[in-house]
DNA sequence: TTCTATAATGAACATATTGTTCGGTAATTG
DNA sequence: CAATTACCGAACAATATGTTCATTATAGAA
């Protein structure tokens, strides 16, 4: 990719998460986004169809940057691999390291795209988990959806729970006091429904 | 108030209710609204300073109606007082008589404001339920707002499924998986953190 | 270094949306 | 019936959108 290509797409990324910060989404025009930016209007829109266009692609990078970071935590040990919920400690890490910007996605100033963009990242992560439990309990695939939908709800709960009114909060404390809000739950439901 | 103005601001509801289920909220435009309403345009900014002005009053309505048949609930015994998630059933059965509507304001059409609102009513009447479980257990102001926070990501993760995956469920069994999912995890969060 | 392909620029454009104003018309209330 | 008040709709400036195109700048290969 030539390099010009890859400099304005970083610059245009970064304008609009200091926009965000700054404005929240909704409030954001393609205007504000090349203005902040200094990026011509056409060339804005020969990278991207528009606002949500540049969300998603952006978004895929904190996806990568998310997976080194699991990764890591599973090399150092720090999560057991038969966890049911191995995803969420180095998650929490992970939105420690970039608090203000999750602030952003998921608070008050957060759009409906990145509101959904999160939750699906966070599916992501802990369907990969719940394998383990899903293997060891017949739970039909509906109720797995269940399962699934219950513990990203729960998470997102803890995290702008989080980030608005505890955020002095280690990383590890936080995880604990999910684990104690969601872990039975799912047990018991997992019990009871097979 | 003048029947006129009651009819329009009806009329106009109406409207705005009928595009989130054709087009989803954010694509709507006020030219939208007034076209659906047939109603002239100044007479809408008479009565609303926007979409989302018109959208926030037309969900106190939902608020009120919510109101009685939890009353009626309560009156036919159908919930316990002490219940620490009294509203659950209540709330599940209203979502079913208003179903294609909670699907529009909670899932892929809906917009920003709609979860918001969604979300405080749900936890505004969360809250009065636990204010029975916060008696019996000294739990510090913000390790409430957690358990609070949770309650609510995870109903709300519930009905999206329930919505979404498995419509023919009845209220009654979606209330139990809901309740064998979440009452566990808060009854361990608390006995922990007094 | 030089050449060539390709990105970026910015002005100009038609189109769409917003929110307001105002004179005229219609309905409600008492 | 009379006075009040709501509604209408055309017109308005202001702003945002998405596209086009001729020009300039720059990267990467030879």
């Amino acid at each position: 990719m030539d390099r010009r290509q890859e400099r304005t797409q970083r610059t245009l990324r970064a304008a609009l998460v200091a926009l965000i910060l700054r404005k929240g989404y909704d409030a954001i025009t393609i205007q504000d986004i090349i203005d902040e930016a200094n990026v011509g209007r056409s060339t804005f829109y020969s990278h991207f169809t528009g606002k949500d266009d540049l969300f998603r692609k952006g978004f895929v990078q904190l996806r990568e940057l998310l997976q080194e970071q699991r990764a890591e935590a599973v090399n150092s040990g720090q999560i057991s691999d038969g966890d049911a919920l191995g995803f969420s400690l180095p998650m929490f890490q992970h939105v420690k390291d970039h608090g203000d910007l999750y602030a952003a996605l998921v608070g008050e100033r957060g759009g409906a795209i990145a509101i959904r963009e999160v939750r699906a990242l966070l599916a992501d992560m802990a369907e990969r988990d719940l394998e383990h439990l899903f293997k060891e309990r017949a739970l039909p695939k509906s109720e797995r959806e269940l399962v699934l939908q219950f513990i990203v709800g729960s998470f997102m709960s803890v995290i702008t729970w989080w980030l608005d009114k505890n955020p002095r909060l280690s990383p590890e404390r936080v995880d604990a006091a999910f684990r104690s809000l969601a872990l039975n739950g799912i047990d018991r439901f997992a019990s009871q429904a097979e």
